[in-house]
DNA sequence: GTCTATAAATAGATAGAC
DNA sequence: GTCTATCTATTTATAGAC
């Protein structure tokens, strides 16, 4: 039996895990299209192409497969902030962040997860490479935010966490959904305008 | 038969609308609760009392007992914006409107609806005092906000629609609930951090 | 109109053969 | 692991007596 961290997968865990990426991407899609409670575990079989009891031997619930929607979007994440020039001001790291968050949605990648479900929560609490990210996350976007203050870019009055908490509700913006619905814009132009919202206020300057 | 337009309804239709009414708080409650799809009928009809069959006397589906609810809290807000002072300026209207639309969400009394549910949308665009009433409602807020605009005070390179649209999004700005989860602040100052943020935006002045 | 009882449909999850 | 077929529970909605 082989245990070496790092070791080269085997021709058949490759294909295990090819297979439940397909599955995971079917589950992103479906929960950016209609939500965690509209989709049906059904429905991710049949998209993915396999039957329904084939998916629960990968994945032990709707919830399981929920999380590990989420914590593929939150690697990605992760791996974003990697890829931001440590040389940007900690403000322009974030509008970073937040325009990303913005062309996923629009994308269609990003899930949609109701926050009151509690099995769910308590599914993606239970998962450790979702907490994980989670926190390097908020540590990382934490530590511009407070950077930020300090430098007289963003309003120093702002809890720390309120800001953090007004940037993660980006991600389910529904202004998005409701401007695309309207036809006037296109989405680079959506993306501008909830970026200079969130950032600039609805105010004049 | 009386047909009279505002004619005297007699006590059996007083205790219809009553219990109508009754309903509609319930529904109204357990839709800001649990959102519309965990909220089930038999749990609405458990909580006022009456019989499933009874219920389904009064609103013919699960889907006109949320645009009942939908409906209550459109002529709600229509009723608050008569009572705005009118010698206010349009952006404090604005402003109050807003606030107003916070403090409903904190007190538990905004339904809470999936945007994605045709049948859903369904029901609402069918009623016609629900769209009546929104209508009115985007009348006038489109009013302030080109009033807004024009005094120097919005930020007028922004499409009023776009505005008001964001403003209509703070009806279920998922800020609220995490900053109450924190613990670290009272009602009142959630409701002045989130209208901060929505009319000042993050960065400094 | 209110009730009890039940229909009808759906969804999450499993059994068991291969 | 994948499949077909099924179970079990839940949910929306109705039938029919009173």
């Amino acid at each position: 039996m082989t245990i070496a961290v790092g070791a080269k997968p085997s021709f058949k865990e490759q294909m295990l895990q090819a297979r439940e990426e397909a599955i995971v991407q079917t589950v992103n899609r479906l929960l950016a299209e209609k939500g965690f409670d509209a989709m049906t575990v059904d429905e991710v079989a049949a998209s993915v192409g396999i039957a329904k009891a084939s998916l629960y031997k990968h994945f032990p619930s709707k919830e399981d497969l929920a999380a590990a929607a989420m914590v593929r979007v939150m690697r990605s994440a992760r791996e974003f902030l990697d890829t931001i020039a440590p040389a940007l001001a900690p403000v322009d790291k974030l509008k970073a962040v937040v325009r990303w968050t913005l062309q996923v949605q629009l994308a269609g990648q990003m899930p949609s997860l109701p926050s009151q479900n509690s099995s769910l929560r308590a599914a993606l609490t239970s998962s450790k490479e979702y907490v994980d990210q989670l926190l390097e996350i908020s540590d990382t976007l934490g530590g511009w935010i407070e950077a930020a203050q300090a430098g007289g870019a963003l309003n120093a009055k702002l809890p720390p966490i309120a800001v953090l908490y007004t940037l993660y509700a980006r991600a389910c913006d529904p202004v998005l959904e409701f401007l695309r619905g309207g036809g006037q814009h296109s989405d680079e132009e959506i993306v501008e305008l909830v970026l200079s919202t969130c950032f600039d206020g609805l105010n004049a300057r």
